[in-house]
DNA sequence: GCAGGAATGGATTTGACAATCCATTCCTGC
DNA sequence: GCAGGAATGGATTGTCAAATCCATTCCTGC
């Protein structure tokens, strides 16, 4: 549960330190997302965040500690919108919520960048085995929010007794995630809208008497 | 269905120019493979197959050129391997063997490298749009497989009439790709295993009578 | 208000890697 | 067997990006 905020292994970070150190981030992130890691540059990070060298270098002790709190911020960014939803899992309808907020947003951007997890994992999993290892940390706690909420629907009688949350969570996850690429290549939402529709009508198949 | 092997553009190749011509493209799949496409070098490809500079870049115009037409390669690797299991299709025992084929597969490789052709994809996304387009034409091939193949099994009454080839082929190959990319992460086979059993059952949903 | 670490400026170095170039050798068709 | 393109050798260039370095300025705590 260690935040990405304060990484205080070294220097003790001011106010306006840690704001310089979350902007670059932030950008960092955000042009990750949209040209990919290897082809983002350190250059590149500096212009677009206003900073210059003497300013990522303190902060970052070289590019892949740079991704390295990439991951962390998007693994934040995303779980701090999906555990609303997910924990608020009481119904059908709420799940159908959940993936049309997905759908809808993944719309906005054409599909572009994909999931901003996931992209990460397939770009640095052969390359990165530590990034590799905190995108797997990433994954389980998504699963494990996805997981919690079908645990709830099945507590309040939702769900069958005999449905499973932890293979219904994974197996989302999985077709979320397959979505997710399939919507990144062809630039259109219905291989996402199709996977979780499935994902939801196979957990549908649990549905409580 | 343009295949990969004669990119008769300019140059004719002779016996032993395809041949080297091959041999590079064999080897630049396999380094990219298993280390992804920005980290692989020329240099590594060069070493790895043995040839120098001027045989590289007489046969592929830069890295880009290579890189097409290793998915090129990537794409006739896999779905040689698939379309025969996909069109024998006849039942849900043949389904399962398709699955265990894949798991069975990825499961030699740890997950490693994940899908040769969904990581290409997922790097080269937002960086090359030919890419991307290639990637696309690719999975489209794929889902036809699929398709043809469940296609098969309604009509040979395995599935119900109302059951919709298209979409669930579509939801297989996401939830395939979802699983391999978890899998791959994990470096453990149980997301795709999960990931296809969900599809499955999914599509058993739709059995005939 | 001053001491010391934090924050920043910005030029510079280093190295890797893609790509080019000019030969030379090898084949193949005629 | 020879002409001409194909195939190969291998040194070299040029670019670009990551990372370093030495200052200088800014804050914060005391």
């Amino acid at each position: 549960m260690a935040a990405a905020q304060d990484t205080q292994d070294e220097p003790r970070l001011t106010r306006k330190g840690q704001a310089t150190r979350d902007r670059i981030t932030d950008v960092a992130a955000q042009l990750m997302l949209d040209g990919g890691v290897a082809s983002t540059s350190i250059d590149d990070v500096k212009r677009a965040a206003g900073v210059s060298s003497s300013q990522l270098y303190h902060y970052f002790e070289d590019k892949r500690a740079l991704v390295h709190a990439v991951i962390a911020r998007q693994t934040e960014a995303v779980l701090g919108l999906q555990r609303p939803l997910l924990s608020a899992l009481d119904s059908f309808e709420a799940l159908r919520a959940w993936r049309d907020v997905i759908v809808e947003l993944q719309g906005s951007r054409d599909g572009r960048g994909g999931c901003p997890i996931g992209s990460l994992g397939a770009e640095l999993a052969e390359v990165d085995v530590e990034a590799r290892h905190e995108v797997a940390e990433s994954f389980a706690q998504w699963e494990t929010a996805i997981r919690d909420g079908l645990r709830a629907m099945r507590d309040q009688g939702v769900l069958a007794a005999d449905a499973d949350p932890d293979r219904l969570a994974l197996a989302t996850l999985a077709a979320l995630q397959g979505g997710l690429l399939l919507t990144q290549i062809r630039r259109e939402t219905t291989p996402l809208e199709v996977a979780l529709d499935a994902a939801i009508a196979h957990i549908g198949t649990f549905r409580a008497e």
